[in-house]
RNA sequence: GGAGGGGUGCCCGAGUCUGGCUAAAGGGAGCAGACUGUAAAUCUGCCGGCGAUGCCUACAAAGGUUCAAAUCCUUUCCCCUCCA
């Protein structure tokens, strides 16, 4: 049966109107922009009509680490396309893996988690929500806790659950594969993860779930097990994974290369000023809201060999910090960008460190010390090591030796590197 | 349960037979310097702690042998493979 004779036929059983069947397709169309991977299509388009004919919108659902309530670009990858979903009058469900965050998704290196107190994970939950409201529609948004439904589960139905699936099937999941190969360890409770996940999708009957292309496995075991507890096998979507500071590795807060929306403007700024420009078109498709369009007008400034890729850069830091602040934050960032890296002048703003009088000797600290305490470095041998590599500045003068007692001076101004910056002030 | 292999610094990984030259090769990550556009690439240096030509901590854990142990011995814990 063609898609066409298919189309005609549920029309016919559901009494939908060619005027729908338009809507439907346009819907169609802005929700699979930009997406990696759809399981299916089809499917996603039945959803659409059936759900309309039932006159209910569809129940989208995305998973949430509980552990790592710092939203970052990555994120809001995904979430803008939920905010899609909203905007087209569909219902949102975050689910907060407070119970599954006990296993943490496996991936070799993660031991199981300690389970987090009551009082942390309703700390995280509401970053989050405060977080995901910047791209969000909260009000249109549902909060859920997994181990509302997985903790009241007995032995017997995790059992039950877990022989619906097989450990041949199990093993195909990519980094349970690997570590077979390997002769790496692989626990048992690790299978269910991807198995509650699953079971998160069949306690909330959801109708699409998202993830990031890493996600496949776990998504792909939602749809099995729905069908196994007689539901209909949720539409799986999945977005791009967007590579962070590096350029290579996906953006995640433990690799330290990404920037969170949370992020002051001007911290934001130079994080995007330092991508890689391999990455700017990138960016603009998946975090700006340009259209594909005026992505293709950066494309091709990007090409021409006469424009500064430098200059598109900005452009892309200015629009993604206005995105999180607003735009006129955003040219104030760019003018700090321009002052303190293009012209070498200090930044307006820097932390302020205090050293109070019994830190002092005589009106002095020792150089190293007065590193430590700002906190700007590990230890004092780190701070040496600086020294020594010459990348230490004390009111623009470089300091060459370690054996430096530094007269305490209000506003004195220390600088580590390029971008490390303190304001020195005495205390009482 | 039996036989064999293994556990090294943030990560990967040499060194173990043949004890000292080992704060432990090499690579990755990171930091700093040069060059730049706070990009990439490249080159150079650093990369456990300590007011420091020395001291302390560290090669799964605990003991032992020795002037000296990641290296040898004993016990314990953990991982993997094959057999059952």
């Amino acid at each position: 049966m063609t898609v066409a004779e298919e189309e005609e036929e549920l029309k016919d059983n559901l009494e939908i109107s060619d005027l729908e069947l338009k809507e439907i397709n346009r819907e169609l169309e802005i929700l699979t922009q930009g997406v990696a991977d759809l399981i299916t299509k089809e499917d996603l388009r039945k959803r659409l009509i059936v759900t309309r004919n039932e006159d209910r919108p569809l129940k989208v659902k995305l998973g949430l680490d509980p552990s790592a309530p710092d939203i970052h670009l990555g994120h809001t990858v995904v979430l803008n396309k939920l905010k899609q979903f909203q905007d087209l009058g569909h219902e949102v469900h975050l689910i907060i893996g407070d119970f599954t965050g006990m296993i943490g998704d496996p991936s070799g290196k993660s031991e199981t988690r300690k389970q987090l107190t009551e009082e942390e994970v309703r700390e995280n939950a509401r970053t989050y929500q405060e977080q995901f409201s910047r791209v969000l529609d909260s009000e249109k948004t549902v909060l859920h806790f997994n181990s509302s439904w997985l903790g009241e589960l007995m032995l017997e139905d995790i059992i039950n659950i877990a022989s619906r699936y097989t450990v041949a099937r199990m093993l195909e999941r990519d980094d349970f594969a690997t570590r077979m190969n390997e002769n790496k360890p692989i626990a048992i409770h690790e299978f269910f993860y991807p198995l509650l996940q699953g079971y998160d999708s069949v306690a909330l009957d959801a109708d699409v779930e998202l993830g990031g292309t890493d996600q496949r496995f776990n998504l792909l075991v939602g749809r099995r097990l729905q069908r196994e507890f007689e539901q209909t096998p949720q539409v799986v979507m999945m977005m791009p994974l967007l590579e962070g500071l590096d350029g290579t590795q996906k953006m995640s807060k433990s690799l330290d290369n990404y920037i969170g929306i949370n992020e002051d403007p001007d911290t934001m700024y130079g994080k995007v000023m330092s991508l890689p420009d391999e990455l700017i078109l990138r960016y603009f498709e998946l975090v700006t809201d340009l259209t594909p369009a005026q992505v293709e007008e950066q494309r091709e400034k990007l090409e021409d060999e006469g424009t500064n890729p430098m200059e598109v850069k900005k452009y892309l830091a200015e629009k993604i910090v206005s995105n999180f602040h607003d735009s006129k934050k955003a040219r104030k960032a760019a003018q700090e960008f321009a002052r303190v890296f293009s012209e070498g002048e200090k930044p307006e703003d820097m932390p302020e460190v205090i050293i109070s009088t019994d830190q002092l000797d005589d009106g002095k600290v020792w150089i190293v010390r007065l590193i430590s305490a700002t906190g700007m470095v590990d230890s004092n041998s780190e701070a040496r090591r600086l020294i020594k590599q010459g990348a230490v500045t004390l009111d623009d003068k470089k300091i060459e030796t370690i054996d430096y007692d530094v007269p305490v001076e209000n506003e004195m101004i220390l600088q580590i590197g390029k971008r490390r910056f303190a304001r020195i002030r005495r205390g009482d």
